[in-house]
Formats: structure tokens, C-alpha cells, sequence
DNA sequence: CTAGGAACATAAAACGTTTTATACAATGGG
DNA sequence: CCCATTGTATAAAACGTTTTATGTTCCTAG
């Protein structure tokens, strides 16, 4: 409990010899002391193993090093760790480790609008929001509190703040309809999630321009994002109901999975009656029968993206422009008709 | 840069006509305040939105709400990112997931010992350390400072301290040698990493005391583990030179992937001449040809052991026991010649 | 009528820094 | 010889809380 006594700034000047402003300056490079006193005191210092008090630093408002991660569809998924979706393994794990690398530590936060957030959360340097919804509370509050944060993907209701980074969903959605095209399908159905955040939004938007140039009529499915494979089959009821596609575009792995296999159950063959892909790649895609063609995200892109951007934000710079990161579509068994 | 301002304790105080003090009992529950002034005071704080400054709240010892979390074996892979590791979507995850559950937010940190560390780190409330080496010098770290902390796996140099929680690395061991010796090998092989960590030199010890208890004589290979499937491809080469095994044991996922493949590409059968089989189970396990048996963790046991271990150690209550949580094996057709 | 408690409220100290304002000595120009 | 300047160094204020010590007021017992 009692935390072991630490050498402190005051110890450091006693054992100099010197005042705590001298000890404070000399450590922080400031004032106006003689290069000898520096030097000494700073030897006094690091002979003492003295490290400043982060929080006693930190209450004149010096940064932390840390910054905040909030994970919206985690947050409003209910549950923090979902096996099989990749967001932890992908985004998070590539972000936090870039953000380590630059020397900024990733703390992850939940909800920040909740009841029990931990006390930290609002003293963080900065924060970096993963999904987040159309007038998301969560960014409302980081606003209003004057907290640096950038966000993955726009928010339509806000087109004045620029301060976020995504991948390019809207052409990640054309390359796929373009390859169901290419394969000779007409009538593709988008199956997307509930969520109000940018990936489902700018799909769906992009889906539909697409479905107008081509006059095809649009069809779009909408399953909750935690309703996982069984979402997925559930789903195919409800598409075969209003018709038969020649393609299914499912945004997430688990939707798509589902539906491949809920396809299958009702006699269709995935790809020679229905094509399949999903705008996230993941074991379930790899691994189905046959194996789903995928949109590869590119975190490391978007992770340094956000990062830059944050550091900007941080640094008092405001954001102008905004950053897309190019995928890469990943063609596989589901829907390659030919060899 | 410059924050919002938020209200503070003393905006609260002027606008319910009552002393600084007053709020900081009512709203922390202490002091001798009447009822109806604590109910008065709540409600205006609660009117103005306000929220106590963790930093300035923390220059008084009180708890952040945050904990450490510190990966090892990440530190000394040199990069935080892996893809194909499993050890951010299982372990990683499970343990953020069920630390924002309890309402402690976790932060990543880098090696504490390292020159950048953000100036927070020593201010959380408690560390977990993943993975540590023997002798682990961010263990000692954190033991100097009096920080507490609990570990992944034990440290042998230090028996006295009890505070860690693991899978049953040894159990896993031996049964995974008793499949082999059912499946009828008898010179099994252990292929281990490099790192000095409780998974590594438990799991040897198993080993080397089942090959004494059946008359076995034991062949332990290492490989970093940063050598990947490279690296399990390469230790074919040396362990055929000493003769071939009836079984390979390969404890990273990565590894046993390597080994496999090294051993089919001599021309050599899994599993009709050697078997294969992991530690750890991952992706590469799961969709090697052919699929390779492994050892599942258990990470939602181990981490809720550890977090009520930092918990307790927080609270000043010392760990007197350690936990080891029960792994489970799954065979796959890398090690099984009957049907 | 007063001493001694309750019951309630607050002033002031403390936490460990950084920053601002001030002090002192030495130097140099007039 | 005085004033302004420069080079050093420090005292004290500030950051926003919590905690400790100190008052009040009011009641009750003697």
C-alpha cells in the first residue's frame, strides 16, 4: 500500500546543495543557471536515481506520455474481448505497438460517458477513438473537455473536423462490386452492420452509387455486429425472400461466414450460384469452404496515420486534412468462377 | 494545447455557498457533514458536471484506476507488433478485456528499465508482468519502488514471491509426451525458445523428468523466438543430424509450423513418421497440413487469477499462493495415426 | 449558569512539482 | 561613484485536491 520512499526533487537539492528551483531547471533545461551548476546538480540527480513525479508534473499540466484508446464498437458491443474478430489482433495491437514506439503508451478506455471510469482517463495526453458512431457522445465529450483526439473515419454530422484517418472503404467496396462484376454477377446485396460509424456508412453509401451506375437496384441487409456467424445465416432468409442474388458483399467476417454457410444450406453453391466476400479479412474468411475473398485492411497505414495526426493535435497544430489509407483486395475460392 | 476549463472543487464550493472542504467530504463520503448538506452538495457537483482532477487527486496516493501491463517477451522480441503471434489476441486481449470489466484500465508499457518511458508509468497502481525472464530486471524495478505487482509464471530465483498465476505449463508438457507415447513414439524431442521465462524452463523441466521416468534419453533444441517459422524449419536440419526423433514437441506455434514443414520437405511423413504437436495453440496450428495437435491456454482463467492477485497485492493484502490454471490439449492429425 | 460534548463546518497544511517574480553579486559604461 | 546590465540563484506562488487540525454552535447534564 504505502508506496516506498522515493528520492525526491527536494532531496536532490539538499544533497546539491542547491535550491529546488536550481534542481527543476537544471533537469528541465531552464532558467538560467551556469553551465557547471547544471551539470553538477544533474550528476547529483541521476547518482540519486531521482525520476520526477509524473502526477505532481503533471498537475502544471505537462504531458504524460500516455495517451487513451477507446474502442467504440467494443464499447458497444458490451464486451471487451470477442474471439474471432480480428479488431484486437488488427487495429489494436498494431496500434499499440506503434504508439510504444513512439514512445507514447496505449492505455484503453471504455466508454468515457459510463458510470465508473477509471480517474486517469481525462488527464490522458490524447486520445485516439476507434469507431466511432455518427454524433458519438464519446467524442462529444472529448471535444467539451478540450482533449486532443483524432477519430477512425469522418463523422458526416461534423465534415469541419478533419483530424481522422481511415481505410478507404468507399473503394474498398467498388473493388469488390467491380470484382463481382468482372465474374459476371448483377444483382450484388450488401450485407452490413448496425452501427452507426463510418465503415458502415461509407460502404453503404458507396454500395448504392455503385448500384446506380450500374442500374442495379440496391439491396442492403443490416445485422447487428454482435450477432457474429449465426447473424450471418440468419440473414440469408431474409435476402432469398426478396429474391436471389448473384453476390453477397458481407462487410464483417463473421457475417460473411454465416451467410456463405447459410447459403450453402439451402442448396446454393458458393461460388457457381452466389458469390461471396467480406470487407474484413479474418481467420473465419480464411478458413471457410471454400475460403472467402477478403478485403485486406492496412492498420499499419491508418495506426501511423492516426498517430501523426494525434501528435498534431497534441502538439496545438490543428489537423486540415484528413488521410485514406489504400486495402487490398484479396480474391480467394468464393467468388472466382474461373480457374 | 490549452485545455478547456473544467470546474474545479472551488466552483462547486462558491456556487452551493459551502467550503472546499465540504465538497471534498461530501462527495468522497468522509468527514462529519450533515445529510441534507451532502445530498445538497452532490447535487450542484453533480449540476456543473464535476469531476475531481486525477492528477491532483493522485498527489494524494489515491488510486488512478489504471494498472501496468508490461509483455516481456515483446520487450525482448524488440518489436510490439507480430503478426501471426498469437499472444495479442489471446492473453493481450483477455487480460484488457477482464481489467476494463473491473474497472481498471489497462496501459501498455514498454520496458520500464528502457530511457523513454512515459512519465506515468510510475504512477499506476499496480503492474502485471507477462512473461518475464528469470531475474527479470522490470521485476526488480518494480520491487525497489514498491509498486505491486504480480507475474505470469513463477521466477525461480525468487521462490519467496507468490504472486503470479500461469497456465500448468508442466501438466501441458506431460500431456502432451503421454499422447505421444499412446501414439506410440518413444524418443520424443523438445524444440523450446531462447527466453529465460517460466513457460520455456517449465515446460523443459517437464519434459527432461518424463524422459528420466521412462528412460528416454532428452533432446532439447532452442530457437529464438524470433526466428518464427524460419527458425522451426532451420532446427530440422540439427535435429536430424542427431538422429530422427519419433516425435517434435515444439512449444511456439511458429516453431512446431517451421518443424513441420522442415521434416516434409526431407521427405519425411507427419504424422506416419514423426509426430508434431505445439504449445501454443494459433492460426499457424490450426491450418498447417496437416493440422498441427496443440495445447490450448487458457487465458480467461489465468488472467482473472492474476488480476485478483494485483488486486489483492493493491489492496495491501499479500498473495500467499500462486494459481495455476488447467490448459487443454487438442489433437489434431499432426500426431495421430489411428483413424 | 456553566462545563462538556455532540454535531457540523471550515481554515490551513500537505502532496511534489513548475513557473514567476525577485534578489544578489559582479561587471561595465558614463 | 552611480546606474544599468548581466549572470546566477532562489523564495514564493501556483496547480487541484485530500487530510488534519481547529472552530463554531447548540444541546444537555450538573
Amino acid at each position: 500500500m504505502a508506496r516506498a520512499q522515493q528520492v525526491k526533487i527536494r532531496d536532490v537539492a539538499q544533497a546539491a546543495g542547491v535550491s529546488i528551483t536550481a534542481v527543476s531547471h537544471a533537469l528541465n533545461g531552464k532558467g538560467t543557471l551556469s553551465e557547471a551548476t547544471r551539470e553538477r546538480i544533474k550528476a547529483v540527480a541521476e547518482r540519486m536515481g531521482y525520476q520526477a513525479d509524473a502526477l505532481a508534473r503533471g498537475l502544471r499540466r505537462a504531458p504524460l506520455g500516455a495517451i487513451g484508446i477507446v474502442v467504440r464498437s467494443l464499447d458497444s458491443l458490451g464486451e471487451y474481448y470477442v474471439p474471432g474478430v480480428d479488431v484486437f489482433q488488427r487495429t489494436l495491437g498494431v496500434l499499440s505497438a506503434k504508439a510504444l514506439e513512439r514512445g507514447l503508451a496505449p492505455m484503453l478506455v471504455p466508454d468515457l460517458t459510463g458510470r465508473s471510469i477509471p480517474m486517469i482517463s481525462f488527464m490522458l495526453d490524447g486520445y485516439i477513438v476507434l469507431n466511432p458512431h455518427r454524433n458519438d457522445p464519446v467524442v462529444e465529450l472529448l471535444r467539451n473537455r478540450g482533449i486532443p483526439y483524432v477519430t477512425q473515419g469522418a463523422d458526416p454530422q461534423r465534415p469541419e473536423f478533419q483530424a481522422w484517418a481511415s481505410e478507404d472503404d468507399a473503394a474498398s467496396c467498388r473493388t469488390v462490386l467491380e470484382h463481382f462484376a468482372a465474374e459476371g454477377a448483377r444483382r450484388p446485396v450488401l450485407v452490413a452492420g448496425t452501427d452507426q460509424n463510418a465503415w458502415n456508412l461509407d460502404s453503404e453509401a458507396a454500395y448504392r452509387a455503385w448500384c446506380d451506375e450500374h442500374g442495379a437496384e440496391p439491396r442492403v441487409y443490416r445485422v447487428p455486429e454482435g450477432a457474429g456467424v449465426q447473424g450471418g445465416i440468419d440473414a440469408v432468409g431474409r435476402i432469398l425472400a426478396e429474391g436471389r442474388p448473384d453476390a453477397v458483399y458481407a462487410l464483417t467476417g463473421r457475417h460473411a461466414a454465416g451467410v456463405q454457410s447459410g447459403l450453402q444450406s439451402t442448396g446454393l453453391d458458393v461460388p457457381a450460384d452466389v458469390l461471396v466476400a467480406t470487407g474484413s479479412d479474418s481467420e473465419h474468411a480464411r478458413h471457410s469452404r471454400p475460403p472467402i475473398s477478403a478485403i485486406q485492411f492496412n492498420p499499419e497505414a491508418t495506426c501511423n496515420d492516426l498517430l501523426d495526426l494525434l501528435e498534431q493535435s497534441i502538439a496545438g497544430e490543428p489537423a486540415v486534412a484528413h488521410r485514406r489509407a489504400a486495402t487490398r483486395f484479396r480474391p480467394r475460392s468464393s467468388s472466382r468462377r474461373s480457374g
